[in-house]
DNA sequence: AATGAATGAGAATTCATTCAT
DNA sequence: AATGAATGAATTCTCATTCAT
């Protein structure tokens, strides 16, 4: 059952590259439309303008194409927090700190409608829940580390736990927020709220 | 595209009663055990010992078996919930009124692990989504009542977004803490603290 | 491949004459809304506000009950033609002895559309093809033996031949010019026509 | 209910057209053979030597294939009667006329065995009625255009109810004299004489 | 006699994946 | 590299018929 999901050929000229990224564009766009599980690697290639046999040149399978998806996510967020989670950040006042993380997340979620339907709204399902550890546990991992350099008295144990909580958190609120491109600003309001509070009373100020 | 979920044929013997019984078990072990998306009829059927055809002959598909499941659930919780949300609830302290909902929530979870893979696991699943509209609405109508009457000044609108909220939150965390029986009560305990740090924030003590 | 098509069981109460009679009905209009092939055992059980069970009580399988329509359509015109194909019949001028002939039989086809599902609309289906030979026979061979005593000169084997040509005319037409009780007199009076015009040149006189 | 009977995939290769064909030829062979309202899609790809899944990819169900078939056939004898239905032909005599139709229906009937399947053996079936309404029409029409020019005094509507009697009368008689390849040519004999008495009654020599 | 629940073979259909061109 | 035709296992679903009550 374990499926290589490697890519298959890699790309020896631009042209490649640029197919690869159009099939990821097309997989996203359909993953958002009408879920995983119902997306088909037929559809998919329609959606790029490209054969069939042209994706399995690329992808060995389905389960492959949102792996890579999420690689691109997850490359994407790690460029993105790279400015964000330096060392000062454990410095700010608290509030602070959770707008820092909570709304570039959200505006990347808002304009990348691909990963809300592979890493949102599909965060159960079997088919894709495996391919997202790595950008969950990144995520949270990183949040970790910023809660340890905030409240020293915290054990890394506790540290993972605290920021794995507040991630679902996060998760189901702005897949409630979310949708599309559009944003429930009240939602995520109360979101970042609920996190301070909730830091507040579990880690001190 | 909308399908029918109605019953197909309204059983009338004993026999028939125990058998969409049977099959609505059957069902929710499955989906549990393989995940809603990869369930399928005839396994259903199998696990129920009942031949496809009988399956067939009370539902029309799949989405039915998981609606009329709901159902029971619905069903279940409103007969559980009915000496709980009591005049008295509001009066006691907000600790209080968590436990007294949250923790029947993930008692009847941890005992019900159907409900498990259609409810909690597969929140965002499109297959799944409408047909847990009624089970949240309730849920979330019922929260939304006793915030009304502990907080004269909320309006029903605001105490069904703050419901709503906190629901979200409840969902996606239990869905952390629980997994089949098991139950990591250190979770559950965060998440009660969670919910009531956000509520005592927004709304006053 | 031969499946016995008589009564399973024969009703030794009025009552199950009954059923039987209504069963009947209920094929004959279900044959005539959605076509043999099309129709099914359990809506004809419905039809006749029978329980399925208590058809097959009755007739072994779908043919069965279609081949007991013909039966009755078969002895329903037996009847009819009794009273008609008299030995005087041979002696009327020619358009005489075809009204006399073709009248009846559309009146009666017009007043049972059963018979017009199965014999007349459905004659070619494989399924109802065979069942409805004896109807055919039966009919050619009545009109046959009206050409032999009316031309003398004409052996058996031609009678039969010309009666078989003017029957399938007859199907052929009478199924263009009938629907459901509808008739269009046009086209039954060019049947006739042809009919009139076909034997004289044929047989003379 | 009304499916869409279109292909699904336009073939792009000359391999696609050809499984076209070979389906088709199939179907042909396979209603022949058993019958339209008995065919399943599964035996016909059987007799194509090809999957069931390339079946699918052009036609949408065995309707479509069905409806098809009859294109072709009516390309077919659109070809045919191209080089018959000369203005000339309205000046020969009345017989004449008659055989240069029906001589070259008949052996076309003859060396397509798919077409009687369909055309003429099912002429009544529920399932592939509507679809013939092409093909009855076209020749319907051609032999009207045929009696116009031939009877001067005949209004169009009239010449199209007299064709269409004719046309049906065809299709019974040569049901009755076609099995396969074999003809019964005395049939078809008095067919002809049964048609030409009829005009010559209805419209004068 | 009657009821309607149960059976399961078999038909229709989809779609991930491979293969010929 | 690219195209799209082909494959067939797996799935959904139907319905003639049998069986338990």
């Amino acid at each position: 059952m374990p499926k290589s999901t490697g890519l298959r050929r890699r790309p020896q000229q631009t042209r490649g590259e640029q197919r690869i990224n159009t099939i990821l564009d097309a997989a996203a766009t359909v993953f958002y439309e009408v879920g995983y599980a119902t997306a088909t690697t037929n559809l998919i290639a329609k959606h790029a303008n490209t054969a069939i046999g042209s994706l399995y040149d690329f992808f060995p399978n389905k389960e492959a194409i949102a792996q890579r998806l999420f690689e691109r996510y997850l490359s994407d967020l790690r460029q993105l927090y790279a400015g964000i989670l330096t060392d000062e950040l454990a410095q700010l006042p608290l509030p602070e700190i959770i707008d820092r993380i909570i709304d570039p997340l959200v505006q990347y979620l808002q304009q990348h409608v691909g990963i809300q339907a592979i890493w949102i709204k599909a965060q159960y399902d079997q088919g894709i829940q495996m391919l997202s550890c790595d950008l969950d546990g990144t995520l949270e991992q990183w949040t970790a580390a910023v809660f340890i350099k905030r409240y020293p008295q915290c054990d890394s144990a506790s540290a993972l736990r605290y920021s794995r909580i507040c991630m679902h958190t996060v998760r189901a609120l702005t897949a409630l927020a979310i949708n599309g491109p559009q944003v429930d600003e009240d939602i995520i309001a109360d979101l970042k709220r609920m996190i301070q509070s909730y830091l507040q009373t579990t880690l001190g100020a």
